[in-house]
DNA sequence: GGTTGATCATTACC
DNA sequence: CGGTAATGATCAAC
């Protein structure tokens, strides 16, 4: 089964322009949803999609009770149905706005859920809570997927620097990801746990993966290893196999190029090991729950292995909606032994998901197939990748002028820290260097995992700099490196101009750091109020606090307590992108973002210098607008009421304050 | 750079 | 209830 799709092998002629001009709702498609309801940890990124003004966008959950799409299944699959009372309504998109509510089918009743613990205050950050209530391992909704997955990554990223730190290859965390997943299902920190047929609560249309153990945690997928999921159910007489989920990610010769069809291979039969030939594959466990399903109608979930843009060892796995099996049939594998082959069909009114990332593809070959697009590169070159700036929504041609420049400038001797000094490494600074001096300055962990991922937010990460004579291509450099992903300045329907990626991002990726002119804070409060908020960055501001590294409690012998997650700048920093910015300046406000700030200090001339850099909250699907929280400006001793500065948010996620 | 082998975690099944 | 077979991704070693 598993059989994807590189791309390459689409004739130029099979691409429908027609299709591509058909993807319209973008920004609903993967929208990263809006968090739990005070939910500190939940990135989310409500979907400003292409709503009717004054549609309140984001109501997945408050679906009509009675809404059921699918015409009546046999007895004992409704009786499983029954044990699902939140079911997904979204499938049968009765209109383009149900898209953003594709949380999945997430069953989430409106209101419910305000005991959930981990999301219920507001003050400080809170701990993540332990575990779970058997009801929220049983049946999850978003809030508790999000935080699974948030702890998940934390626990994985905190184990690849224990892993990267150790200079032996042996007696190491060989897989942080199995690792991690085994901690947390230990712990019972895991949701879904129940399987069902169909949607699963909290998981959307669109989400991305990229670890096995992530759908297994979340109960999308339960196999760690195998491609098909499946259940036994009791009928009125004898019980049945039905299939539950698939993956199909290039592990057999499946043919996964079309949008809404899936030929999928079966399971078994492989020559893995060494004395085994091919065998033929048996009408049994996966092979028979999906022929099961075939003639029993059921929705199986369909989870997609596609090629990481950015990394291309990786694989990235999407989730894809529901199919329905519309036919099987046997024929000769490559290896001889002939094999079952299942032909999926996607069921009507989902997002186009894999419609979406094959678009892009396409955009990447020639950027003249991007519809709206206005301008290849707003950067002009000065980034390591190009920056596209689109609009689909209406005519407006561009943002008000600016200057590009990809960093922060500080006027004259505008010195933060006391001086320090930078390494003495002769090569690339690495997690085994102790005697490094930047990594000291980070507590001794290398702050960031082998491929570029912030493993703990800090109250500073301390990068190498211009003055240290390490490799220029030394890994604690992350945030000078330039942009890793592919981004593009896009029209928002009522929010200006925004920012998002066409490369799907992992948690911990550094999008970009807030490039502007450094400026005197009582300058600019003479300068007038209406240059506050506008393309002004400012670490004085209230920001709402949130929890996002790993636990130490759930690593064994981790004695020293994670890093603190409060910054710690000892002056007000305030950057103004108004004249001169980077891709930053673009990014809008959300009480519920997918994107976080962290200061990073290095070394230049003697001198340190602060930068903010934005990190990737959780994993973001293609196309999402990425977000961060602008905070809340602090109201002035003199003018009190009506918050000077404060602007109406228009973020639309359940716990928007109103303001920011 | 492609291939091979060993390992890994989970769950169904015996 | 306890053991184990089956499964695929990953990395190391070739």
């Amino acid at each position: 089964m598993e059989g994807v799709t590189d791309g390459n092998g689409v004739p130029p002629n099979a691409f429908d322009k027609s299709k591509i001009l058909d993807v319209k709702p973008l920004r609903s498609l993967a929208p990263v949803f809006p968090d739990g309801p005070q939910g500190q940890y939940f990135v989310c990124a409500p979907p400003f999609g292409p709503f009717p003004s004054g549609f309140t966008p984001f109501y997945p959950f408050s679906v009509p009770p009675g809404f059921q799409s699918e015409p009546e299944t046999p007895t004992p699959i409704r009786l499983f149905r029954t044990a699902v009372p939140h079911f997904s309504a979204t499938r049968n998109g009765e209109s383009g706005a149900s898209m953003d509510a594709s949380r999945g089918g997430s069953g989430k009743p409106p209101r419910k859920n305000r005991d959930v613990q981990f999301s219920s205050g507001k003050g400080p950050a809170k701990d993540f809570k332990l575990g779970f209530s058997s009801t929220e391992r049983d049946d999850g909704n978003w809030e508790v997927v999000e935080n699974v997955l948030m702890r998940f990554d934390a626990l994985r990223r905190r184990f690849s620097q224990l892993e990267d730190a150790k200079e032996t290859t042996s007696g190491i965390i060989r897989r942080a990801d199995l690792k991690a997943g085994n901690v947390l299902m230990s712990k019972g920190i895991r949701t879904n746990m129940k399987k069902r047929i169909g949607a699963v609560p909290g998981i959307q249309y669109g989400e991305i993966f990229f670890f096995r153990m992530e759908l297994c945690v979340v109960g999308l997928h339960a196999p760690s290893m195998g491609g098909i999921d499946y259940i036994n159910v009791r009928g009125n007489s004898e019980q049945e196999t039905l299939a539950l989920s698939i993956v199909s990610s290039g592990g057999y010769d499946d043919e996964a190029e079309d949008a809404d069809v899936l030929i999928y291979s079966g399971q078994g039969g492989n020559a893995y090991y060494k004395d085994k030939e091919a065998a033929d594959q048996k009408l049994e466990r996966g092979n028979l729950a999906l022929e099961t399903s075939l003639h029993r109608g059921n929705e199986v979930r369909v989870v997609r292995g596609m090629k990481d843009a950015v990394s291309t060892k990786a694989k990235v796995y999407v989730y894809d909606g529901l199919y329905k099996i519309q036919e099987s049939w046997m024929e000769k594998g490559k290896s001889g032994g002939s094999m079952f082959k299942y032909k999926l069909l996607r069921l009507p009114g989902q997002p186009d998901v894999f419609a979406l990332w094959k678009s892009i593809e396409k955009w990447k070959e020639g950027l003249s197939s991007r519809p709206g697009l206005i301008l290849p590169d707003l950067a002009s070159g000065a980034e390591s990748m190009p920056v596209s700036l689109v609009n689909e929504v209406d005519d407006e041609k561009g943002p008000a002028y600016f200057t590009y420049f990809p960093t922060v400038k500080y006027s004259k001797s505008f010195k933060l820290l006391h001086p320090s000094f930078g390494c003495n490494c002769h090569s690339a600074c690495a997690p085994g260097s102790t005697n490094c001096s930047c990594i000291q300055k980070n507590g001794g962990d290398f702050p960031y995992t082998a491929n570029f991922n912030l493993v703990s937010r800090k109250s500073l990460v301390y990068e190498c700099g211009p003055s240290c004579p390490c490799f220029p291509n030394c890994k604690n450099r992350v945030s000078q490196m330039g942009l890793k992903v592919r981004l593009e300045i896009f029209k928002t329907r009522d929010r200006g101009w925004g920012l998002r990626s066409w490369d799907p991002i992992r948690a911990g990726t550094f999008i970009c750091e807030y490039a502007g002119e450094v400026i005197d804070k009582i300058n600019t409060r003479q300068s007038g109020e209406d240059d506050h908020n506008e393309h002004v960055f400012d670490t004085s501001r209230t920001y709402q606090s949130f929890r996002w590294n790993f636990e130490p409690e759930l690593i064994e012998e981790e004695s020293p307590p994670a890093p603190t997650e409060e910054f710690d700048i000892p002056s007000p920093l305030i950057i103004s992108a108004k004249n001169i910015g980077n891709v930053a300046r673009f990014m809008n406000h959300s009480c519920s973002p997918n994107v976080f700030w962290q200061p990073v200090i290095y070394e230049h001339n003697n001198e340190s210098f602060l930068h903010i850099a934005f990190f990737a909250k959780r994993h973001i699907p293609p196309m999402t607008e990425l977000t961060y929280d602008y905070g809340i400006a602090p109201t002035d001793g003199e003018s009190n009421s009506t918050p000077s500065g404060r602007k109406k948010c228009l973020c639309g996620s359940p716990q928007c304050r109103g303001y920011y």
